[in-house]
DNA sequence: TCCACAATTTGATCTGCATCAAGGACGTAT
DNA sequence: ATACGTCCTTGATGCAGATCAAATTGTGGA
């Protein structure tokens, strides 16, 4: 949330383009050490970032678009474990092998250290680690937070607290006055929603046009999302005054 | 699991009674700092430890016994998020608040370290918390594969992913000789499992009793179980060959 | 502009678990 | 013993969301 201050243009590996982007990692003047093991990456949606049998090898930091978290039973069920915004940290430091598959949901830009000197700075630079244990136990909060919805909220709670996520950062980014629409673009599909809600991509359907028809959300197109009043889609989601995923 | 090596006898604070009980943080001699700063304490079963309006004035290890980590929504609706056991770390260093309750679910010891010189110490000592983050980073695991649990898992699945864990800490503790029964106590009522699995206690009772008679399992009393084949039970647990919670 | 294909919606039906409601089993205090 | 409370089990019924099946809308490429 500290970063997105400033964005620079940054060139791709993997192609000609240079993406605006900027990492809050680099950022930091602290942690200028950084840069010298530092290159820029992007993934295409759809495609795989890491997965159990491919390791990452590289860690780093999320810098424009969505990437998900998933893990998947022997029978095809799969369970979105997490999500992956801009100034989320990406990689197990410390770690050889990944436990879920880290796939792009949309087209992703990712700052990235290579891995075996950025466990080295971890060790001489106190500084990251520390960081870096911050972000966990955010997450560890998130994850935990999912908990309640995936195991004891209504399908039209599980939508509404889905899309809180997305309308509480544009809440901020917007610095939106009270009387304004909150509005963003959903970055997953009907089934990549119901992997992240487990349901059904047919009640995602059915549950996000009910908001609709009841007036706590507007729907211009089927990815684009209006929300009137913030407070009445937060009481939906069965949530008290904050709560929310990333409050 | 690196702990449960040694254990000692240690003076609770609440009460006169000598309990037995060891830290793997006590036990790291490159922590002895650490010593300075400790304090054992015991809560007894149902008691609350912290919670939102609580919050904690230490943090520390569970030496003995079992602790959850529950959220609930203002309908009641509960649902555990966590449960704490033997060498798990208790409490949220950096972090002034709670963000749920925490409660003993059977008696437990921890060792505590007062809040505020520990984290002096996490400033000083970068091992401390390079450790926090590995325990931060499997807790996180750990939520993550619950979460499959929640998301996607059928009832009976539940159940045999719960008495899994339980099974595989009792099967390393019993070094369990491969023709050995697996054996242990639940430490948590059918209500309690029913928080954790995002189920029903009338649920919980009917599944469990399901295992049984298909002879997954044996319950000679209704809090403890018998395990004839583990392999048996993680296939009935959905899980590919490893992939238990605490593996 | 039209076609092919993916994403989404909508309808009909089915089912696993919740809910409601008793009834046992066990422990503890009287 | 007996009574009371807590925990657990078992049965009957209902419903939210899954499943199966089309229809519709949206999209990128020739």
């Amino acid at each position: 949330m500290d970063s997105l201050k400033t964005t620079v243009n940054v060139q791709c590996e993997n192609c000609t383009i240079r993406h605006r982007a900027v990492c809050s990692y680099c950022n930091d003047s602290e942690l200028d050490r950084l840069d010298s093991i530092k290159y820029y990456k992007t993934f295409s949606a759809g495609q795989s970032i890491a997965n159990t049998s491919l390791p990452m090898s590289f860690v780093g930091s999320v810098v424009t678009g969505v990437a998900s978290l998933s893990q998947t039973m022997e029978d095809g069920r799969t369970q979105m474990v997490g999500m992956l915004l801009p100034s989320d940290f990406v990689g197990r430091p410390g770690r050889d092998h990944v436990v879920y598959d880290v796939v792009a949901t949309t087209d992703v830009t990712i700052c990235c250290f290579k891995k075996k000197p950025f466990e080295q700075l971890m060790i001489e630079m106190p500084k990251v680690v520390q960081r870096l244990l911050e972000m966990t136990l955010d997450e560890l909060d998130a994850a935990r937070e999912w908990m309640l919805v995936l195991g004891r909220k209504t399908a039209r709670e599980k939508i509404a607290s889905f899309l809180l996520i997305f309308a509480q950062r544009a809440a901020v980014l917007q610095k939106s006055k009270p009387k304004m629409d909150i509005e963003f673009d959903l970055p997953l599909s009907r089934e990549q929603m119901s992997d992240y809600l487990g349901l059904t991509l047919e009640t995602v359907s059915r549950q996000i046009n009910a908001l609709k028809k009841d007036g706590i959300v507007e729907m211009p197109t089927k990815r684009h999302i209006l929300v009137p009043d913030l407070s009445i889609l937060l009481a939906e989601a069965g949530d008290d005054a904050d709560g929310g995923f990333y409050s």
